[in-house]
DNA sequence: ACAGGAATGGATAGCGCTGTCCAAGTGAGG
DNA sequence: CCTCACTTGGACAGCGCTATCCATTCCTGT
């Protein structure tokens, strides 16, 4: 019926792959024009029951999927968010996007994943690409970004939630706990029960500003307290082989007066504690340990790991939901959610 | 200079968005034809070096991002494929997905991301939703999928890689490692050193059929050694916090000639073992334990836990590679990839 | 029986880009 | 100086869908 249609059945070989059906052939199919498929599909009760039931059974018997590339170019919105994440294979980003997933595929949204590596130039490319697959939403991780990256998500309009750490001042909203005051508060607890002498072990390098917000926090109490400054241990082991654990005796041997480590991560801390039991060191009478994040073994093992959780899956969850809102095109109240900790509060401090 | 560009500067007041810049625009001001910026952002070396850098510039001052959903419906090519995990919470999805996206990022495709959460069914619609997407290649985990599933891709192809077991009648193309074989070398593993007894635990329900080939694998040997059949203790406790540990003593009161205990998962028994030392239960010596899957727990807690480590990365950089190669068009010689494991014999087997 | 409005379906014109085919410019050889 | 191959840029026609506006139909109240 329509020249436009140039599929010639016959005339040529059909290609390779068999083209998929269109909403037109649909449309023709079941008696009714093309506008009317796209209803069915995209607008149900624009259209009577009679027809919706008729159009929607020809189409299911032809395998027709609606073009998501075509209708997004058309409509101006492509039901997809970004989301940046450093790497997915730390565990703790695999839940917080579960909790983000969780919350944006019931709605319908798909989540198009890129991995920024620590890099805010990687960060800013990703970006840059999400955008150009007009995107409906970003979701970013960390607070830190290039400033050429938030200018061009300020000027392209789009809903931002940046998640993980706490930010007083999102791009545009934020949902986060602050690692500064879980430092500091895992600081305040060992000094209620008596430690006067910390030590910081981690690796502040490529892990973004999480790990040095941590040791920041710890500073500022032992300052405020007037004790001496932390001193800190950098080890640079790439995750799941620290040598966290070697180096909780060096520290005993090189400043005896220690009585508290504190470990940037929970797996090394776990791993230092199974060290010190080797060594025979007294864990807590002759030092407390204790940890960030928390994992099934810490509760485990022999003493248990004293450490800080994060709510890493609220946090998704929250993060899911602010894009849900600002998708819907209104603005929370509260532009940037600081969500708490908890001190786990077990034998190793 | 077009009717078609109806946008009158000054004529109505701007949209509450400014619209992204076009191409056509960008055209307009570096005094090019469409065509011509078109080629520069994809198709450089078909355009001379001194209009490229001009039209690049341009490009660049007025922040151009080329809208990748007309581009991707022009030609054919959205550089997006789709992957369907049964939950990114879970870690070893992460590292396979980390091992894909390590080859298909930096070879210019984007990832759209899809949790099952176990269901088949939840698979097939996601798939239906990557093949509206028109995405160019579609990654599965599992070899099980529903009919109609497969029907789908079959009719739509798209390059298909499943991934994580191994099947030998794949969709399209497929990598994994086979579960039962893991089961049964285990047994064997142990038989060797002479255990006659066993029992296996963990929740075959939910989480694919992984769970239960091992357990087949298990039973097969066996029956062809003519053992006893091994006892199997189902538990059903959500992922994080493993019963298996409180198992161990019930196998060993109810069943007191089981000398190895095989646990599904690695969490499982690593806990178990906690438990088993709790309880002055000697291990390995009056019962082996044993795992599948890694974690560096494993290898720190005494006695250090025998597992069967699976090549989770290894997997999915093989994965990842394999799609390449069907996205270039091309079929791999070998269309089912059997990747091995391997027996970490540690303390506790 | 008939106006008035809701409910329903259709025609038209793009969304922003690229494939295809063609025109113009460029340089070497005769 | 002209022809021929080659390089470079452009015009045109869609890709498959939806927004917008318009034409019906169908029901209600008077």
């Amino acid at each position: 019926m329509d020249e436009k249609a140039s599929r010639h059945p016959g005339e040529d070989p059909p290609k390779v792959a068999l083209s998929p059906v269109r909403l037109q052939e649909v449309a023709q199919a079941a008696g009714v024009s093309t506008i009317t498929v796209s209803r069915c599909i995209s607008n149900p009760n624009r259209v009577s029951k009679k027809t919706l039931e008729h159009v929607l059974k020809v189409a299911a018997t032809m395998g027709y999927i609606p073009n998501k590339l075509a209708s997004s170019l058309a409509s101006a919105k492509s039901m997809v968010v970004g989301i940046v994440v450093p790497t997915i294979a730390n565990p703790i980003h695999g839940i917080i996007m579960q909790g983000v997933a969780d919350l944006l595929e019931p709605a319908g949204y798909q989540i198009l994943l890129g991995n920024s590596h620590f890099s805010k130039r990687n960060e800013m490319e990703l970006v840059r690409t999400f955008l150009g697959h007009r995107v409906d939403g970003i979701l970013l991780t960390g607070k830190d970004h290039a400033q050429e990256c938030i200018d061009m998500l300020a000027r392209s309009r789009t809903p931002v939630v940046e998640m993980f750490d706490y930010t007083p001042n999102p791009i545009d909203v934020s949902v986060g706990s602050s690692n500064f005051d879980a430092g500091a508060s895992l600081a305040q607890y060992m000094m209620a029960r008596g430690r006067k002498r910390f030590a910081f072990v981690g690796h502040t390098g490529l892990d973004d500003s999480r790990m040095m917000a941590r040791l920041e926090g710890l500073r500022a109490v032992c300052a405020e307290a007037g004790l001496a400054p932390p001193l800190h241990y950098e080890i640079t082991s790439d995750p799941g082989t620290p040598t966290g654990g070697e180096v909780i005796g060096a520290i005993l041997r090189e400043a005896p007066d220690i009585d508290a480590v504190l470990f940037a991560g929970h797996l090394v801390a776990v791993s230092a504690i199974q060290y010190a039991i080797d060594l025979k060191i007294d864990v807590p009478g002759r030092v407390a340990i204790a940890g960030f994040g928390d994992t099934p073994m810490a509760q485990w093992i022999k003493p248990s790991l004293t450490t800080v959780r994060f709510p890493n899956r609220e946090t998704g969850v929250e993060a899911g939901r602010m894009m849900l809102e600002r998708l819907a095109g209104r603005t929370p109240q509260t532009r940037a959610v600081r969500l708490g900790f908890e001190i786990l509060s077990r034998e190793s401090a």
